[in-house]
DNA sequence: TCTAATTATGAAAATTGTGTGAAACTATGG
DNA sequence: CCATAGTTTCACACAATTTTCATAATTAGA
């Protein structure tokens, strides 16, 4: 299968690597561009780019005067990345036919959400909507968690926190590694937080509450 | 970010120059040498050769010859370069675990697409994630030792210390050695600190304790 | 065999990490 | 503006781990 290539464009040499580092994860290939010009030029190198995630603030050539460049060219979804939400920015964005529009700091997820949405909606994407394991199932689409056929009612980062156990059933993951996904990025508050929501989880799991392992000196697991 | 380094080998510098030239433009750092033993060198002598592109014609050792050597220390990925199409060097080639084969002459775009290509498939699964030995495996990724089918628990430090022994088998390390690598390298704690953790090592690992060598005067040792 | 050096061991002391409940803080919808 | 649910912080108790230390056992070499 051939994957679905990604073109991010950010002034910021970090914020390219961070969005990379979880479309790739997602099977994505991802291309990066540093500035506008750089963007149309890899735009124009790449026939298939199935999608755009472009920062508005950048130096020398912003986001929307290359948005607009791409759109007398092309219909490729585009998503754009602003500091803050501007109501009139976003005015202007769908009027340059802008897809979609995530406010920074965005978590990775909603990031990764939006991307997939809209590919779902212009190309196909598989998808995987239900999670199951050890008689747990994450029903992703209808943010439902069932335990053993009953409905268990979580809060949402409570069910961020368990989708993303799951997902990564078996494998040891550190504090900091979990703020990195479940948390927004730029999130610097307290790792014992997410204790807290283990322990929240752990209690609403009822039995299965065992199935979220504590891996002392390193952060917690899901294993069935 | 650090460059991935790339070795060019080829008898060629006309060629070597022209591969350098794209993989160059591509942010790659490229080494050279022009036969096989200078390869030899240059990949012993850099332990963070990233991949090889190895042309097949060349004198006093041909490229067959380079890469039975290399995959018999290293599972960094191979490009073979050869002059045409002929199925029976890709047959011996893919015995040799070379992982692609691009005939001459080349576009460097092909050449630089599949580079890349090789390079994101590998990033993946770039960390050894399982290690075995002697009946016992590490699985670093769920933080979990396993003796015989048995899985036997660790504290942290007592799976770093057996994970470092494992990962040096067959090598006699000094305390100060493995302070240095398990410990961060500003403890300045006892170095007899180390003994006790071999001594709990060893007898939550039962019989297979006897794997952890003393070297008299010196230190420890894992061998199977 | 004897000695000096080195390592093994067990237990106590020091340190560090985790579970928990309560309080403070945020966001959201009436 | 309030009420409510959700999120985060914090501190304390407790548990597990790590380190230290004294003593016993082992080794190498004279």
């Amino acid at each position: 299968m051939n994957k679905l290539k990604v073109l991010v464009v950010d002034d910021e040499s970090r914020m390219r690597k961070l969005v990379k580092d979880f479309l790739v994860k997602q099977n994505y290939e991802v291309l990066e561009a540093g500035d506008g010009s750089e963007a149309l030029d890899v735009f124009f190198a790449n026939q298939d780019i199935a999608l755009i995630i472009l920062d508005v603030m950048m130096p020398k050539m912003d986001g929307w005067q290359v948005c607009r460049e791409i759109r007398s060219y092309s219909k490729v979804p585009i998503i754009m990345l602003t500091a803050r939400t501007d109501e009139r920015d976003e005015l202007q964005g769908f009027q340059l036919g802008v897809d979609e529009y995530i406010a920074k700091p965005f978590s990775p997820k909603i990031l990764v959400a939006r991307v997939e949405a809209i590919l779902r909606r212009t190309a196909q994407v598989a998808e995987d909507v239900v999670i199951e394991c050890g008689g747990i199932s994450i029903d992703k689409a209808a943010h439902v968690v069932t335990i053993d056929g009953k409905t268990i009612d979580l809060s949402f980062k409570e069910f961020e926190l368990l989708t993303y156990f799951m997902e990564n059933k078996g494998i040891a993951l550190s504090r900091e590694k979990i703020l990195n996904s479940v948390w927004n990025y730029d999130y610097f508050g307290d790792a014992r937080t997410i204790d807290t929501h283990v322990k929240k989880l752990r209690s609403k799991m009822g039995e299965k509450g065992d199935l979220i392992k504590t891996v002392w000196g390193m952060g917690y697991k899901f294993e069935a």
